[in-house]
DNA sequence: CCAAAAGTGTTAATAGTACACCCATGC
DNA sequence: GCATGGGTGTACTATTAACACTTTTGG
């Protein structure tokens, strides 16, 4: 018998991380409506869409956010991926019945956490969920999200401004040496930490530092976009 | 009206390349048999397969070999990919009429040059084509090909072991410089990269060196697998 | 004063860069 | 001998790593 190529529907899923200060957080959307079950936001593709575009507008109806920062990372496609009983129910309401196959592309997007969200559409309870308390998702979300967690530290070596849109835009070095801590799963020496942020010409110290510490307080730093461009450009 | 989901044929797009000791070269396969045209072997996904699947059996059927070295590296979905009259009449001829849209996931993978092809299937004839010299091909192939020679350097970097899938089972120091200068386009000194490969501890010193050479015959090397999986893991 | 974190300074080790110079081989 | 690339050595610079110590703040 001859094989018979597939005719499949495609969807995008967005890991969209978020740094609490302690931990990195994926925002995750509800499956139904006051479900307690948890998944990854995502749709599957318009006709006239490109991946690239159908994540963009997943992210804006997420979190009201035109031009989200996003990285395709993967397909996933096991033809067993969308085959548990629950999953293919949850298509048949969701989307339409006879979906016999869907493969995914995977992205990967940053957020500061604090951020308002204005969801647009149907993700409108999203919850943060730190990452090692995120528990069985539909699909391969886990996997995905596995996944996410190994690339954000290639997207961090490739562009390292993305650190900074998981931080408030006023920050203290310790919070960046947490966040490099978390998202490279070792401890990094902090005094050098501080030589090296200090260094970095598109991090400057303002005037301003914290108050109500129970110890020296420490100056609050900005990104300096137009900064980095240049240094990006010099490399 | 309601936008229509997108119900779209998946395949796979496989940049092999492989070192002439001078330029990287890409592995393309003609379009129709006797063809003047070249296009990137590849393949529509059978519908119980995996992406990865698909990949290794285009490049089995390419190589013969069973498990070439791959990585996947990005989808291309454009709505617009394969628009063109004459890739829609390929399409037609190739696979069936009104596959109105086509997505493709992209592999790149490495072989050495002079290794024997045994194709097995619709790839019999294949071209060796230097990377400088590739001129128009069929859908967004060019494109798919430009980004791979973007990503062959963060494999590299993620994985050493690639460049000497590239070079032949015994080589000489010159020729990884080469491929080094031609995989990140720019000159490396030849005097330290001599030093760097030497303390590399998976490459070892081989009783041998070049003959009927106009000048001293360099040494032989070759690449120890076990001895890189031990550094890969104190890495 | 004490605890706790901020921030500076010092030094050693390692890795990267530049370049001088000798070596072996065929013609 | 000479052209050609092979290969070693040396010196300098930059980056990273380890860690001592001083500073500021609230309690």
């Amino acid at each position: 018998m001859r094989k018979k190529f597939i005719h499949t529907y495609v969807s995008v899923d967005c890991t969209v991380l978020g740094f609490d200060g302690e931990r990195l957080n994926i925002l995750l959307v509800r499956k139904e409506k006051n479900s307690e079950e948890l998944k990854l936001p995502g749709s599957l593709i318009y006709d006239d869409e490109d991946v690239n575009d159908a994540a963009s507008r997943v992210l804006f109806e997420l979190t009201g956010i035109k031009k989200m920062t996003q990285r395709q990372f993967r397909c996933f496609a096991s033809p067993d991926r969308a085959s548990k009983e629950e999953d293919i129910q949850w298509l048949d309401v969701e989307y339409q019945p006879n979906i016999n196959r869907l493969i995914t592309v995977a992205y990967l997007s940053i957020i500061r956490i604090g951020k308002k969200l204005n969801a647009i559409s149907k993700f409108k309870e999203t919850v943060w969920v730190p990452i090692d308390e995120i528990s069985h998702l539909p699909f391969d979300h886990n996997e995905i999200i596995t996944e996410s967690l190994k690339e954000i530290r290639q997207w961090v070596e490739l562009e390292p401004a993305v650190v900074f849109e998981l931080l408030p835009q006023k920050f203290v070095i310790s919070q960046v040496h947490k966040l490099y801590e978390e998202i490279y799963n070792k401890d990094i020496d902090i005094r050098n930490f501080h030589k090296k942020m200090q260094q970095l010409p598109y991090i400057e110290k303002m005037d301003e530092k914290q108050v109500n510490v129970a110890h020296r307080a420490a100056m609050y730093y900005k990104f300096k976009k137009t900064e980095y461009n240049k240094y990006k450009i010099n490399l």
